[in-house]
DNA sequence: ATGTAGGTAGACAGAGTGGTCTACTTAAGA
DNA sequence: TCTTAAGTAGACCACTCTGTCTACCTACAT
């Protein structure tokens, strides 16, 4: 992975993520960033590339963060306590590999893109997709209800926090 | 309201709630409704400001609807089990009003306009509102722990059902 | 009969888009 | 020293977008 490449998905991301991937111009990527377009051109195909390129990256981020906070929880109260204390963090910008909360990448891609770009909608429900497996490793043994109710609600936080700013929606979640 | 202002708010939601906002310019709208741009133009100031219009038609539709389906509800087990029946019909597409399910008309437009027009997902953000004050006049004398768990609940089930297609998520709410 | 309100059709301006291409620069290895 | 790879700057193409404007067309009330 080249330098100038990792450099313009970084930019990317960070725009992508702060004004939605549809607000995000290559030009503006390419004079944030200080990288020639040629060279934009050189490493993806396209900007939908690029997407899927950032999507990729936010994704070995945040599982790698949520993999780490659920650590040795092992049953449904621990998970569902470490998760909630997570979010928390997340909410309240105090997890710096994710930078500023801005609710959910992949929801937000998801949403802007539709039918639009099949590949991109498709790689945000396979995100989706990994953390409920992850969650279900760590719930050693509980029921498919417990599963669907404890994903299901984390999704419902992150998006309640982000439309309704209500960043200390996690905390309610946690008595 | 006159009958070519009505024709064009339809046309204009049904083609934004389908495709995203985003992805839906003026001239399919002209096309698509057999309406003039011009006349487009003497009923709203802007593309956002027909897009706000679109919002409030689907809030009062959406709010119709939900207020029906929770009649009766007076307390926290009513109102859950109301509240998923009513969310199982919507994602399963069998609420005329309520168009081809596509994900929440709200939060898919929150997310692609974030900070870019704060009319927009400040509109946003009051209609959440007013659903989780609906619920609350539900959950008499509730506890606001209740409120939000059930709020929160039924936010991400609209989520999940999205991206990940599955239709049937509310049903496992419902035993 | 004529003026007016409300409509249509569509050309047009101005800005912006993604993406391509040429010409130039730099650094390193043979 | 010469070649090659990687990068820069930015002009440029073809296209799309919102929004404006002109010219024309009814229907109807005075």
């Amino acid at each position: 992975m080249t330098d100038k490449k990792q450099q313009l998905i970084q930019t990317a991301l960070h725009l992508f993520y702060t004004k939605g991937a549809g607000q995000v111009g290559i030009n503006e990527i390419i004079s944030t960033s200080g990288v020639a377009k040629k060279t934009l051109y050189a490493y993806f195909a396209s900007k939908d590339d690029l997407i899927l390129a950032c999507l990729r990256e936010r994704h070995d981020v945040f599982m790698a963060w949520l993999c780490d906070e659920l650590e040795g929880a092992n049953d449904i109260k621990s998970t569902y306590f470490q998760l909630f204390s997570a979010l928390d963090k997340w909410f309240n910008c105090q997890v710096p590999s994710l930078a500023q909360f801005r609710g959910c990448f992949f929801i937000n891609t998801a949403a802007e893109f539709q039918e639009y770009n099949p590949d991109i909608t498709a790689y945000c429900a396979y995100h989706k997709n990994q953390v409920k497996a992850l969650l279900n490793r760590h719930l050693q043994g509980g029921s498919q209800h417990e599963l669907e109710r404890l994903f299901t609600l984390s999704e419902g936080a992150i998006v309640s926090a982000f439309m309704l700013k209500n960043s200390d929606i996690a905390k309610s979640f946690l008595r």
